[in-house]
DNA sequence: TTTTATATGTTGCATATGCAACAAAAATAC
DNA sequence: GTATTTTTGTTGCATATGCAACATATAAAA
């Protein structure tokens, strides 16, 4: 978020728009502090989750977050009030005014380069949210799987990686059954098609 | 995207930034124009769609693009270029380079101005991108459609509404198989959980 | 108009997948 | 260290859903 800024650049741009930053203990929800309005969390330090949490206890990864990363009620439909924030370690948080942003941005050089962060970020979770209905779109559990193992390797442009979710969080983020994902696991495995040391992934075709 | 600027400054601020303007006819692809870097594309007239197209001929409608709204190869993945902007009418799109906004940005209030629309915009298509998932996360049919339903109801304000996709493009969206989709759909006015009136769909439960 | 393309509506069939219900292993908390 | 929670691994069963293959209706093109 902080890209192409001077460090005392930031102190005086934070300082001037008012940011706030509070410390987070693992576990805690921190969506509940900004879903006022048009509130930026940027992370500092620390990782979390965005969460939907079903009528019926299910749950969907929507998000992780990581630091320099971003999260705002901006980027949340009113209607669907169910989805947080959730620290998976402590974290540190600076809270902007995006109004604020804006007024700052028309005078001052630094905010403009604030706001052209902003936009490359927001861009780069618009690629990501593709990403995931990109796979989500798969009609089968085998395909979800094989679609994911792929952007994987192609991201760390290798046919091993290693997972970085659980088995249960990536049957969240597939949105599967997990005693299904599993019983496929095993059949991509018994097919010879991928190997699967714990969590160390080989795609074993091409 | 050219909200709280005057019409003046908005001619004064396309001509500073080097856009042009291109005409594209019905049914043509205007995502290759877009293909090389960091270009944004303004919608002026006209209507288009975001598509995917599958190796195995599935196509998948990612996004709507009517007049005011923007796309950009900023937005797409780099891995997956079969995206592609496809007009559904005539259509005419301003092009500008998002650097050239960006440096505009730093002396000029319209630019910034420009800018915080562009965020918006942008947020905009992220929390559509986030009511995709919702729904797509959804693990039946039937749990799909009446979750497309109510938002669009919510939508609407009313439990009356007009479906705006024919039955083979809401397949589609909801990336299920038509067939079946329609079969659920008849299960669902058999149930009298909604009525159907060549595509005036009523929520008949609360 | 006539022709062509696209959308709607329906059905049989095979099977992939959600669900429930476990046991065992691993990780975390106390 | 022990206790507790979470994750992994597996299976049987019922059924939802993809797929193929149609007929008909509607819309677009010629």
């Amino acid at each position: 978020m902080y890209e192409n800024i001077q460090e005392r650049d930031i102190t005086r741009l934070l300082n001037n728009l008012q940011a706030n930053t509070i410390v987070y203990k693992s576990k805690q929800t921190i969506a509940y502090s900004i879903s006022n309005r048009n509130l930026i969390g940027i992370m500092e330090e620390g990782y979390a989750s965005l969460i939907r949490f079903d009528y019926d206890g299910k749950r969907t990864i929507l998000e992780d977050i990581k630091p320099g990363d971003i999260f705002s009620d901006m980027f949340i439909s009113t209607d669907n009030s169910e989805l947080s924030v959730v620290a998976d370690t402590d974290c540190t948080v600076t809270f902007i005014e995006y109004e604020n942003l804006v007024e700052e941005s028309k005078t001052s050089k630094v905010a403009s380069t604030f706001m052209d962060n902003l936009v490359k970020l927001i861009s780069h979770k618009l690629v990501k949210r593709n990403e995931r209905i990109e796979i989500l779109t798969r009609r089968s559990i085998r395909d979800k799987l094989l679609h994911y193992f792929e952007s994987e390797a192609k991201k760390y442009n290798s046919k091993t990686f290693n997972l970085k979710y659980t088995y249960t969080d990536l049957a969240d983020y597939l949105s599967v059954d997990r005693s299904a994902m599993m019983r496929e696991l095993k059949n991509l495995k018994d097919d010879g098609i991928i190997q699967d040391v714990n969590k160390k992934i080989t795609i074993l075709y091409q």
